[in-house]
DNA sequence: TTTGTTGATGTATTCGTTTTCATGGATTCC
DNA sequence: GGAATCCATGAAAACGAATACATCAACAAA
């Protein structure tokens, strides 16, 4: 109903008979500009409400304020915190996230990057799928002269800055929280070999076990392929069937721990006290479920912030150079299922 | 390094010894254009891969492609569900969806919307606050000629197109599975009186109780006021207190039901055949507690997609009217604590 | 031949803002 | 008194695409 037609500065330069160069000065208080001239325009557009069309300025500059945002899953716990980090952070500077996934799949993610150059976003953030090993689509960000920032899941080889939680540290503290609880027989359901976190997280375990002088065992050990609950119950169960059971199991991730919990529960095991568990990335579940579970917290919200911070720096000051690696320190959160009572 | 500057139209037009108007013509295949010349440009564009600037196109048709998604929060289930269908929807017709939280607070929300009026989007999805009960921010956008659709969580005097659950009609299928259970005496831990999916639930519960000669029993009644898992706890408490406590109970959401199965743990009393629990939104952690949780699914995927292409729709075609209001059907998913084994 | 019609293309304007490059008056300097 | 220096402002040209309107040839109808 109310068709009234935005208010444009030509329609302010003729109502004050000025010209429409002065007037677009005036408001940004260009020094060129009188005192009063500036006061006058200023008072006028405040008035009439006078809001720049964000369009045609975009346009100007050749740009859009908007930035994309790979993830797997969007509707993941983690990922959504760092969602929720990266769009509080970017509103502070007026630009927007535009969010896609990529399910994990190589194919869906290069469709996604397709689509976030096509909907001309000025930078991208992006946390790879398991299946990138190649970022040739990613690269292309860069020949168009926008900047990208690798995020969590990354691809090291390439060419691009990093943000990532430290998970050698976090796979570290998790072992060195069991060894500290008393246990001397550590078990650890990892992740694929040739995802990179995965890798680093075993490492910590690995040398937590050493300055500890608790010899590290095969048997011990089982890989994870689809990081998924099923096969938490399934290796428990295996590590059960051992001659010497584990006294504590360290999981990849806290889906699979809750399938640990499950084949304990099942078997009648009691959690800490026979077998103590720690998780990794402090989901939701991990208060949740009973017993809570001790996990590894990872700063979802901070590494969105970080992330975005440092790529709208870049995109406001070409000549800012982002750090090529920030690593972001883990927090272990101790729950019920790790803590032993001592005797 | 590739410091190329991007092709427009006006170097095809020179290239091809054409005015600007017919190369713009020819690539969208204009009746007035020579087949030959339409060809002549369409290859050219494709062998120098020419992509138009879509920041132009935005401009010229005074557009942005974006739409704005307002939620209460980001890191929730089902929200994140309803942004996953609406990404993916809106990215069929070439839109974005820029999401912002309001963390349930009304003041948020208002800056939300004035964020979104600023990047100037094109329409909004919105699920209100707890604390809306006033939609002039709102209404702002339909004065700016933008349209608005109202999902899940909405105002009802607002003039604005709404997409919601039937939770009437989930309220009413929680409970005749309960009563179709055998269960006789059904507690209800009920939303805040002035929330409406909460009473519609709510009447759900009632109406079923009454077609099934079920007498209504205040006594049986407990109304959230955030919806916590600590209330869930404390009502269950309160319930088995009574001199005649219920057989089953129908919770608001699975949280809340997550505090009454705790509560039933803490004293030792089975689930489900001492008594029997459904919840609400059929969250993730519903199929992770255990026992897994009996709970209704509200198509959150569907309501996303559901509510964006009917914003597209009007915003592709101004004469096209969105259904004033869309309901959607929920699902009773049958889970371990509420299915009595046949004695 | 003249007029009308159609088909294919070009010209010029527009969208709203920013910015480069004048312009012209006032002041200062020699 | 003329040149140099400011200062405040305006005029105009971008940015890239879309489009209303003009042109002009070829051909058909009269």
């Amino acid at each position: 109903m109310s068709e009234r037609r935005k208010l444009t500065l030509k329609d302010i330069a003729k109502d004050l008979g000025i010209s429409v160069s002065t007037a677009s000065r005036a408001l940004k208080a260009h020094p060129d500009i009188a005192q009063e001239t500036i006061q006058m325009v200023k008072d006028y557009a405040a008035k009439h409400n006078y809001v720049p069309n964000i369009i045609a300025v975009n346009f100007r500059k050749s740009r859009t304020k908007n930035i994309g945002l790979i993830v797997p899953e969007l509707v993941h716990h983690f990922f959504s915190t760092v969602i929720s980090g990266s769009i509080d952070e970017a509103k502070k500077s007026g630009y927007n996230i535009l969010v896609s996934q990529s399910n994990d799949f190589l194919a869906d993610e290069i469709v996604a990057c397709k689509t976030m150059m096509a909907s001309s976003v000025d930078g991208l953030l992006i946390s790879i799928s398991n299946e990138t090993y190649d970022g040739d689509h990613i690269l292309e960000f860069i020949d168009e002269g926008k900047p990208v920032i690798q995020f969590d899941k990354i691809l090291e080889k390439l060419p691009v800055p990093k943000v990532i939680v430290d998970d050698f540290e976090g796979g570290y503290s998790a072992t060195k929280h069991l060894i500290d609880q008393g246990c001397k027989r550590i078990a650890h359901i990892a992740g694929r070999k040739d995802v990179l976190n995965a890798c680093e997280r075993m490492k910590g375990y690995k040398k937590a076990l050493n300055d500890h002088q608790i010899p590290f065992k095969e048997e011990y050990i089982r890989y994870c392929e689809s990081i998924s609950e099923e096969e938490g119950e399934q290796f428990m169960e295996e590590f059960l069937a051992l001659p010497n059971p584990p006294d504590a199991v360290f999981c990849i991730t806290d889906l699979v721990a809750l399938g640990v919990i499950k084949a304990l529960k099942n078997k009648g095991i009691s959690i800490p006290d026979q077998i103590a568990i720690v998780g990794f990335s402090n989901w939701k579940l991990a208060e949740i479920v009973s017993p809570s579970l001790t996990s590894i917290d990872q700063h979802g919200y901070q590494m969105g912030v970080v992330a975005v911070r440092m790529l709208i720096q870049k995109l406001e000051d070409k000549n800012f150079e982002i750090p090529d690696t920030l690593e972001l320190k883990t927090r272990l959160v101790i729950r019920d299922s790790s803590v032993k009572v001592k005797a």
